[in-house]
RNA sequence: GGGCGAAUAGCGAAGUGGCCAAACGCGGCUGACUGUAAAUCAGUUCCUUCGGGUUCGGUGGUUCAAAUCCAUCUUCGCCCA
């Protein structure tokens, strides 16, 4: 049986029925609703784990296709695991491999055993199965791993989405059946597309086979808010509500919001590391375009709402100072910030909802912080 | 003093008679980014009331037409004395 891993819910809002509690780990217990931050290669860009941990940040996303590329599982493996190859003692989740069906489209085939990557790097052939997946993700040795799926592209017809969805629901089966590790818990993902019938169906399918936890995927590809929204309910409608869920690759602030409202424990994006790096800031004036000629001589901090190293140390001018130089420490100190600019953001989530007036903050927040997409 | 070569938009650098307001790179300005092929990508960069106007070191020519050919001047580089 698991062991160490599970939801404890320790309070429900009551009038959206978003929750607060801890999420038990075997690397330490962590809050919910959180944040996760994205460390695809075993870091994430840029920052230290203790940066990362300064930031509030829980847990930390690693992945499974980019891992098993580069440095391969077995030395992850031989290293001790993901925890101690990457110097992070907190909790670790690793991705599938299922977003790489969808980001690396055009050189992949998928059949029934699985997909097939074409590595443009060495002209090599990886093949991606469920069972492999879970496989590499034991090695990797982190505490939350997923199912492997295929993330499905929006706008897809009914047809596709069917299909593949069934497919998912039968991999997941699969990795579920291949997964040995007690100290891992496995998350099924539920698919579906757009299509409400598909999402309950494939959220029933996986709640049945009794998953530890489970992933609302295919989201935040570029559909609409609403038909985001619409996605995440018509999946976590039909999950049970004492299992962990978990929103994959939200990170604006209205999605992120969304999410929480409707019932999400967990979500993680690469856009506040990715806007980082590329000097776009999330402040609670909006977002700063660092680059821009207008802060040159701005030496006010970049947010002075905001409580992270890079806000409390530096201003804006410095900021853009290093962005225009091309100097790597602007990307750290606008990553720090970005960071924990969403996490104070889904830290005020949990006091709003501990108090029960997660409604009325997230009114507020989204008046604030507007509800642009990519912020 | 003599010989040769070079001068192009903020910088570097193509272009050597019409398809040139002038490739390309850098720099400048702006935008995008959602389970990371992303320290990436895209737009824009003489002026304009969007009709057009003024450019390719200066001046004067040749030609229907010149950044491109000729003359001359200026500046810079190299070589010879």
């Amino acid at each position: 049986m698991l062991k160490d891993f599970y939801l404890e819910i320790l309070h429900v809002d009551k009038i959206t029925g978003a929750r607060y509690g801890i999420l038990h780990t075997p690397h330490g217990d962590v809050e919910v609703p959180m944040f996760m931050p994205v460390g695809t290669n075993a870091t994430v860009k840029c920052l230290s784990p203790e940066q990362v941990k300064a930031c509030g940040s829980g847990v930390i996303l690693a992945n499974t296709y980019h891992l098993h590329l580069t440095p391969g599982e077995e030395i992850v493996k031989k290293a001790g695991g993901l925890h101690a190859f990457m110097g992070y003692d907190g909790p670790i989740l690793t991705d599938s491999g299922g977003f790489q069906v969808f980001s690396l489209a055009s050189r992949r085939k998928i059949t029934e055993e699985g997909v097939t990557f074409h590595n443009e790097r060495n002209g090599n052939k990886e093949f991606f199965s469920p069972e492999e997946a879970i496989r590499i993700e034991e090695a990797l040795g982190a505490d939350i791993i997923m199912s492997f799926d295929e993330c499905i592209p929006y706008p897809a017809t009914k047809e596709y989405v069917a299909r593949s969805t069934e497919r998912t629901l039968r991999w997941a089966k699969r990795g579920l059946e291949a997964h040995r590790r007690e100290d891992q818990a496995l998350f099924g993902i539920v698919q579906g597309g757009a299509f409400s019938d598909l999402r309950e169906h494939a959220a029933r399918e996986l709640a049945a086979m009794n998953f530890p936890g489970y992933s609302i995927g295919g989201t935040s590809i570029g559909e609409p808010k609403d038909v985001c929204y619409k996605m995440i309910r018509d999946a976590i409608a039909f999950l049970p509500p004492e299992k962990p869920r978990y929103l994959m690759g939200v990170g604006s602030i209205d999605y992120i919001l969304d999410g929480i409202e409707a019932g999400v424990d967990m979500m993680d994006c690469v856009l506040p590391t990715r806007l980082a790096r590329h000097g776009a800031l999330m402040t609670s004036h909006g977002r700063v375009n660092i680059q821009r000629a207008q802060y040159a001589e701005d030496f006010t901090p970049l947010d002075e709402e905001c409580d992270c190293y890079t806000c409390t140390h530096f201003t804006k001018a410095y900021l853009r100072h290093l962005y225009k130089a091309g100097e790597e420490f602007g990307k750290t100190l606008n990553s720090i910030h970005n960071i924990r600019f969403l996490i104070r953001i889904v830290e005020g989530a949990r006091e709003a909802i501990k108090e029960d007036r997660f409604l009325e903050y997230k009114q507020e927040c989204l008046a604030k912080y507007g509800d642009k997409r990519g912020f």
